[in-house]
DNA sequence: CGCGATAATATACATTTGTATATATAACTG
DNA sequence: CAGTTATATATACAAATGTATATTATCGCG
């Protein structure tokens, strides 16, 4: 487990012969096209996936092994520009409260201005293959640890206690996507609404957290 | 809404003409053996249903008039049964330490003992017509209000505040949701540990709507 | 230029799917 | 016993899918 996505790009090769007219890229553009509230990557077909970037069905083996390698490709994609965002949003918030409402505040956002490329780690992590799921574990895995990491580290530096913040990165990252999930099936507009339930939510896991760290300390 | 199940079933007419040989249960009860950890409700075929259940495909279609609303049905059926058994789980307990408990363990036994059932309420919410998931939403609510009027009563039992039940009830269904269906993809050994974890992570979550509650009341 | 290699396409085929149409079967009614 | 009606089947068809095979196009290199 050294990187988060696994660099399957096989290097622009000094293309002895006819150039690629499409790349890897242009397939997985493609596929983000298609899918939705509505559809699923685990659904799209081959020929339609080969329709959408303009090239012959067969074409389509020259850069995948078949439409599973590719979302999974697009998983991984979508993981690292996810935590990459969030990462940044954290590291604008210095105190506590504004961590997690900064946190929230980012992830509802990137919701709403990209909704095709957070589908694919919000919905499809229950359905399809197992390379698919595990895929989706993986990248829900990077976001727990650096959660977890951020945790641990505040509580030492506001001296509250935090019990098993393992557990409590995992709730949180669990319930934070679950509820992203939801909002993708409702209007804009009551998308503030449930940022704010989802920082109560969390916040609601951090002050247990807190209380169970204080009782176990006291013993 | 008046009820939670929608009583689609058509009463048995005093069946003029030839008598049905399958039912709408057959046609459900075949398609729930096709479903598992590796093959969702959404991407059922007609045909295959029909094959499973031993009639010609047309005839399906005396029944249900498409896989969704088959699917639809089956989801409802998969909540209410669910709904019965935590329900029962929790009127066994009294202490709220006990209420927790047994019903993460109820609903965790239930995942044990029939996937199958579970699968559509856990795993399939989130894609699929809107039909579809709008049934797995109705359903989630039930428990969610179930859960809130059961948090209300403890509460004013044990004299804890509670600060915003719904919102408390909602992080807690969909937690308990999510984390069972990660259970589905791992070995039964692992299953107690997670139970564990499960109650752990609720347990923070009561801890912190208490907490909240007091420093509400305090104002 | 010609030659080899790579990328893309064309054509084809067997499957599977949803469903339309027509027909057979069984049960109740008069 | 007809006759009516709900139920199930048979046959058929167009559409779509994954992939195998063969062909064409385009580039770099000698």
């Amino acid at each position: 487990m050294s990187s988060s996505t696994t660099n399957d790009t096989p290097a622009p090769r000094p293309h002895q012969g006819r150039r690629a007219v499409i790349s890897r890229e242009d397939l997985m553009a493609a596929a983000l096209k298609l899918v939705g509230p509505h559809r699923s990557v685990s659904t799209l077909s081959l020929r339609e996936v080969a329709r959408e970037a303009g090239i012959a069905p067969n074409s389509f083996y020259r850069h995948f092994r078949d439409v599973d390698e590719l979302a999974v490709t697009l998983i991984n994609q979508a993981g690292s520009a996810l935590r990459q965002i969030i990462g940044e949003a954290r590291t604008r918030a210095t105190s506590e409260r504004s961590v997690v409402r900064s946190s929230v505040e980012a992830f509802m956002e990137q919701l709403r201005a990209d909704q095709k490329y957070l589908h694919l780690l919000l919905r499809e992590g229950t359905v399809g293959s197992d390379a698919f799921k595990q895929a989706v574990e993986t990248q829900l895995g990077f976001f727990e640890e650096e959660l977890c990491q951020d945790l641990i580290r505040l509580a030492a530096l506001k001296h509250t206690g935090i019990y098993q913040p393992q557990l409590v990165a995992r709730a949180i990252t669990r319930l934070v996507f679950t509820m992203g999930a939801m909002a993708m099936d409702m209007p804009e507009e009551k998308h503030p609404a449930l940022v704010d339930q989802v920082e109560t939510m969390v916040r609601m896991i951090i002050l247990g957290t807190q209380s169970m760290a204080q009782a176990d300390s006291s013993l």
